[in-house]
DNA sequence: ATTAGTGCAAATGGTTTGCAGATGT
DNA sequence: ACATCTGCAAACCATTTGCACTAAT
């Protein structure tokens, strides 16, 4: 749907470059590692700025936002749907994986339930094949 | 495994109130709320101790513990594998839902991708059957 | 000109930590 | 006795907000 009319967003320079900051980032990223891709991209941003634009991005759907181990929020440009994501607890790197089972799996299991089901966070970690392991701490609903 | 040796965990009040409080609470609840419980149970008790025995309780494994919306850490004691949690977003009411499908999906989806699944987060979040629908907020890595 | 967008610094809220003192064993 | 546990307050960190200011339209 078109805007409502004319003047509504402006295109500023520090707005531009949190989306760009953000399609360089494969993974979901911290907001104070996004202002620094920013800052070092040559563009001065404050963080209530970058705070500022990522909340409206995650409002409008444009960023998928998870919580990282600390509780803090982790962002990721939205690529396609049906994806739910897996990231190593060692180097945070992470891999899509498809999450269609489990989207079948929640609706069934919210209807068995009697709700509407309105959102799922799936959210896998683990060691991808570089790391060692050793016992771990990490959220985990299990 | 056995400890050690002799002295180890010392039997406080508190530690056992913060116990006793989590056993008269379904749902996942937050630190606040906790202490609140346990005050309210005649025990004095700080947030610091509330916090340190919710983490020790946590690395044991006795506790589960999720991320509320605000980034806060909720807890819930253990009750049984292969649960996990379907909440109301409305009245905050939850139900645990059976999630061994869920388990075996991550398992194979963490190996399909070379890594080693160390946990994984599932929280549903819609609406029970005693409420309005509306659009919605709310992170969803979906 | 207007007004949205920005930066800074202060305010918030959850959680952790340093340290002196209370307490289980 | 003596190490652990506790409480308080200060410290931390991520995020939000107030406000004067800059800049896009």
């Amino acid at each position: 749907m078109p805007q409502p009319r004319g003047t509504r967003v402006r295109a500023t320079t520090q707005a531009a470059t949190v989306v760009a900051a953000l399609s360089g980032m494969p993974a979901f990223t911290r907001a104070r590692e996004i202002r620094d891709a920013v800052r070092r991209a040559g563009v001065q941003v404050g963080a209530a700025t970058v705070y500022r634009h990522l909340r409206v991005l995650a409002e409008q759907g444009s960023v998928d936002t998870i919580r990282g181990p600390g509780g803090e929020a982790l962002y990721r440009l939205r690529r396609r749907p049906l994806t739910h994501y897996l990231t190593c607890r060692e180097c945070g790197r992470g891999t899509e994986v498809d999450g269609r089972e489990i989207r079948d799996w929640a609706q069934r299991a919210a209807s068995l339930a009697g709700f509407t089901l309105t959102g799922h966070v799936v959210e896998l970690s683990g060691l991808c094949p570089a790391h060692p392991s050793h016992a771990g701490t990490g959220a985990s609903s299990e």
